[in-house]
DNA sequence: GGCTATTAGTAAAGGCCTTTACTAATAGCC
DNA sequence: GGCTATTAGTAAAGGCCTTTACTAATAGCC
């Protein structure tokens, strides 16, 4: 049985699809006893008016597109994403829109970017210039670039390089010289240049720290990490394995630092006395852990907030081109002495 | 500037719009050639099909809708949610889908879902009899009811009562009979009866505990608690400032029962020993925090994983009804002696 | 009671794409 | 060299709805 279509009703009612549409849309078109009729009538048949056409004529469908270069699980189970989603959200709410998350298809990011029912997006770890985003520019669609770079669009970053900076430097003020760095893996490798955005930021801040305090950088105590506990764990445990001995390290993310916390733990390490940790985000379990975790502040809900606002507002037509950068700040806990 | 159309795309590459769509969807029906210039014109125009127009004439969009009666600002802010869109999100991963959350527009959950550009839904915390959902019913659209009664549709739901049995016979055993319960607050209030789904399942067996044991059973100490940390928080000092004094608590949610203990804490009350508290869900949390949080554990993410799953199954044409019901455990760790 | 204004509705075009049925041209074959 | 088969494309219909321009009937008015 085929889902009943405007005509239907119509035909149901002894009225016009035109009709229909007027009751749904315009019933002060019609007569109050002509509305009702289709009313009942449509409700009757389970009725609503298909939203793909009605958004192909309106122009908008009331979906806000976020991109992750991830796949959906990860982003679900990634604190980070919650919190972004929390931002983003609230203006949905206010804005009577829907969040439509969006990972790769078939390992194509352009190609869910392409399939996307939505009025806009949101697009996380990328910047203007990758072959993904370029079709949404040459083509007029808004979107907004949050932890990315960006000349010409619109994007929300935090102030990564000065905080990564802020990080390192309490570790080598302390007399540290064997600092471990696990750094973001960039899950998206297909650019020539894989060292952009918030990674990229991020160690140059390092690098600025390390030679302001005379240290060597060593390329090989960079170790790329998968974003998660498990990967930090699995990352820690393989670099003690292959003789790296740390006396402090620097995570790309929380999780990350949770996930040395709990290796350290498995092979009796104290922290903060044999180790100390710095993690990245201040996500809401960091001070939660025992020991809590020090780690660098951001304010990922604000950044949701911003980046989702200065989208609707793109949306209504506003063609600004900000590029907000929030502060982040550097929050001393239990890991580190 | 308008967007480009197929038709722009076709005057560009002196094509018809037909083979522009070829070109896209089933190029073997070109000349190699032909598909290579119509690609680089699109290329160039930055042009993709609108998803909207595809989406109506192939019958799919390729996005799974996710219902919850809350504003998506709390649903992100609750790790409930957080792990049920992991399992959700890993059979769309799988099946190259997007998720698209949505709240009440308007304060309408049905015109929120009325608007959806979806193929089908999850909807969270409604029965299949609740107004927003008979249409989709009538309508044919498939759906999976997730924490909510159904007779009819496919529903995953978790073994409410046996596990709230199980909870409270726990702290009557113990010899406790001032106990609390923190309870949903039923954002859904529309119905006659708002005693449904989840929160009644729980209560029946809290009930049929409380009769076991000999207890009586008081309506007052049954308190209706918005489902966050800080709802549980206030409502707990609020019990405790109208006189109240229970010497143990049974949450609806982890959420909740993490804000018992932090307004515990802040009122000196020492957990477990002058007052003891199960939660419900066993979130990542729950073991991380001190003290660890005693909690009947109900397999979130398998939820997800099973409703995708049926939801998936139902596209494609699998015309089955299951309802699954998925086994809860108790988990005692120090929020209880 | 004849004119204008309002009310209640309809017909047709248009939003953007895909698919089906067709045509025209070339290739293959003995 | 004339037939069939294949290749490369096009025209037109259709997916479901909304909006604009129009018509017909009624109401209002002096």
């Amino acid at each position: 049985m085929p889902r009943a279509t405007i005509n239907d009703i119509a035909r149901q009612a002894g009225v016009s699809p035109t009709a229909v549409s007027f009751a749904f849309n315009s019933p002060a078109r019609l007569s109050t006893t002509t509305v009702e009729r289709i009313l009942a009538v449509a409700r009757d048949m389970g009725y609503m008016p298909n939203p793909l056409s009605r958004g192909l004529v309106a122009g908008h469908v009331g979906v806000l597109g976020l991109i992750v270069p991830q796949a959906l699980r990860e982003i679900f189970a990634n604190p980070f994403f919650a919190t972004l989603q929390q931002g983003i959200g609230s203006v949905c709410d206010e804005h009577n829109l829907g969040l439509l998350t969006l990972s790769p298809q078939n390992n194509s990011l352009e190609l869910a970017i392409a399939r996307a029912p939505v009025d806009g997006f949101i697009i996380v770890g990328l910047n203007e210039q990758h072959h993904e985003v370029l079709p949404l520019r040459k083509r007029g669609i808004p979107f907004v670039i949050v932890d990315g770079d960006a000349e010409i669009a619109q994007s929300v970053n935090s102030a990564d390089e000065e905080s990564a900076y802020a990080a390192a430097a309490h570790l080598l003020e302390q007399g540290h010289r064997e600092v471990l760095i696990l750094a973001f893996d960039m899950p998206h490798r297909h650019l020539d240049n894989i060292f952009y955005g918030v990674g990229a930021r991020r160690t140059w801040g390092y690098q600025r720290a390390f030679a302001n305090y005379g240290v060597e950088w060593r390329d090989s105590w960079f170790l790329p990490t998968q974003g998660s506990v498990e990967g930090g764990a699995q990352r820690f445990a393989q670099a003690l394995d292959e003789g790296y001995r740390p006396t402090a390290i620097l995570t790309a993310s929380d999780l990350i630092a949770l996930g040395v916390l709990r290796a350290a733990r498995q092979r009796g390490i104290q922290i903060p006395n044999d180790l100390e940790v710095i993690g990245y985000d201040d996500i809401p379990v960091a001070e939660l852990v025992s020991p809590a975790l020090s780690t660098v502040r951001q304010p990922i809900m604000e950044k949701g907030r911003i980046a989702g606002e200065l989208l609707v507002a793109a949306l209504s037509g506003d063609t600004g081109a900000e590029r907000v950068v929030l502060a982040a700040e550097l929050i001393l806990r239990e890991t580190t002495r």
